[in-house]
DNA sequence: CCATAGATGCACT
DNA sequence: GTGCATCTATGGC
């Protein structure tokens, strides 16, 4: 278990996110902590990405992209949701990765008694159901995930084979939906269902059902 | 199985 | 005032 340093957080967000798939997140509480495998994950870009929250340049809400590498950018969307990105690119520069989704590996316990009645595959199923299970909100916002003994921690793990990397659209996002910045893990059960952008087919083709996974 | 509506607060124009 | 980097319940098949 090697901890993510934070020069690997100072390349743009594209060259993070698949790499970052396979690596485990812990958030450590009074309560205890859980642990999640990342299985999905979303490149935003700065200033140039107008899907990113940074495309209008800096305000209050975003200025943590704009800050150092290897922080947590966390949001709160749709009136009740948080989601939870780690910040990329040097500080000046904002660009970073959302975490959309993981498998809880660790404190499964305390992730249930955060989502009760949901199944296990399903508790980090998503950007802002990965942080209830997580329990992360609001007040993590600029939280450095790369000091020692932060509440969050970061762990390489050994690479997804690239063979095992599917790509495609950003979910959610209405500008810049064309670029395939969403990297997850073939075959992942976890990997989150709610994905507007992609049309369901009667009879998806061979070659389609094999780069989804 | 699939599709749609509603919830809900806040950043930004 | 508008529109979200969303999720869940509910209804139809």
């Amino acid at each position: 278990m090697t901890p993510i340093p934070r020069e690997f957080f100072a390349a743009d967000a594209l060259a993070v996110a698949p790499r970052l798939l396979g690596c485990l997140v812990r958030h450590r509480t009074t309560s205890g902590s859980v642990t999640v495998r990342l299985t999905e994950v979303e490149a935003y870009l700065g200033e140039c990405d107008p899907g990113s929250h940074a495309y209008r340049g800096r305000t209050p809400r975003n200025a943590v992209m704009f800050g150092p590498p290897g922080h947590v950018y966390v949001y709160f969307t749709y009136g009740m949701h948080y989601c939870m990105n780690l910040v990329c690119s040097p500080e000046g520069t904002a660009s970073a990765v959302l975490l959309r989704a993981g498998e809880v590996v660790a404190g499964l316990t305390l992730a249930r008694s955060r989502r009760p009645g949901i199944p296990d595959r399903d508790l980090a199923r998503g950007p802002a159901r990965l942080t209830v299970a997580l329990g992360i909100d609001k007040t993590h916002n600029g939280v450095d995930a790369c000091a020692p003994g932060s509440c969050l921690a970061l762990e390489f793990r050994d690479p997804i084979p690239e063979e095992m990397i599917c790509c495609g659209p950003r979910v959610g996002v209405t500008a810049a939906a064309d670029v395939p910045w969403r990297f997850w893990i073939r075959g992942e059960p976890t990997v989150s269902a709610y994905r507007p952008h992609v049309r369901r087919r009667r009879a998806p083709s061979r070659a389609e059902a094999g780069s989804r996974g």
